[in-house]
DNA sequence: TACCTAACCTATTCAATGA
DNA sequence: TCATTGAATAGGTTAGGTA
């Protein structure tokens, strides 16, 4: 059954004389609406009927009971939408004309409009964590790419130390004309060529506005030195 | 300043639904 | 039958009004 104007849920109290019977059917009289009386109105009643205060989770509710969730219908669903897409939050004004419109209570278009906003909410946390995933990744794969490079610089560095070595022994004498310069300068491309790494700024517009994002909702200012970690993390020679 | 109220958020429950 | 979805609830927080 639909749940609109047009195909009301009778209201039929289990029990009219029952003390329990607004907990009944509260899909169409809403009991945190009508009267208003704020979400103690359930307490409130059961002490004006002389009941002890008691966890109303624990009431035993008729296997009849006309509070079955009922799915919004289509058109319900498409105008709710709409109005959330207009705007995110909701105010009273537009609430009582969208329930009068939908023939929904105020209370299922707040509800709705909550509900909405908490998957919209995770929507754009899962967003936000693949962004910083692919930012994870291409880092990752930089630095690995630039540990290989002070790998194959070392092994230069290592085979010219030795040639210099001999050198200074037959010789006498460093040479120091900047040939080895040049040597370790064109061997510095080709590894940076055969790894492609760019030297650029890894940022980029994604990953931008994930940090963006990522300040924002970590309420972060940015303004972190590295740590003792990210230089050991980085491979870096020293920390500050 | 304390209290009240309304609106909101997060976590959770549970009926409806589809594979 | 089981996993997923989404309407609804519970309980907490916050902002604004008021005595």
């Amino acid at each position: 059954m639909e749940w609109s104007s047009s195909n009301p849920i009778p209201f039929i109290p289990r029990n009219a004389q029952s003390p329990f019977s607004f907990l009944y059917n509260y899909n169409t009289v809403d009991p945190y609406l009508y009267p208003p009386g704020g979400s103690d109105m359930k307490h409130q009643m059961l002490q004006q009927a002389s009941l002890p205060m008691m966890d109303l989770s624990q009431i035993d509710y008729d296997s009849n009971n006309q509070d079955k969730k009922k799915r919004l219908t289509s058109e319900q669903l498409e105008a709710l939408e709409n109005s959330f897409q207009e705007e995110i939050k909701l105010d009273p004004e537009r609430k009582m004309k969208l329930a009068q419109e939908l023939g929904l209570q105020p209370r299922q278009i707040a509800v709705w409009f909550q509900n909405r906003r908490a998957r919209w909410k995770a929507k754009q946390l899962e967003r936000l964590y693949d962004a910083l995933k692919q930012e994870f990744d291409a880092v990752f794969r930089e630095k690995q790419q630039l540990q290989e490079e002070v790998l194959a610089l070392r092994a230069i560095l290592k085979e010219h130390g030795s040639k210099r070595q001999a050198q200074v022994s037959a010789t006498g004498y460093s040479d120091m004309t900047g040939e080895d310069t040049t040597v370790e300068s064109t061997s510095v491309n080709a590894i940076r060529s055969s790894n492609n790494v760019s030297y650029q700024a890894v940022a980029t517009p994604s990953s931008a506005v994930a940090a963006g994002e990522c300040n924002y909702m970590l309420n972060y200012d940015g303004a972190a030195v590295p740590t003792q970690s990210y230089y050991n993390w980085a491979g870096l020679p020293s920390y500050p």
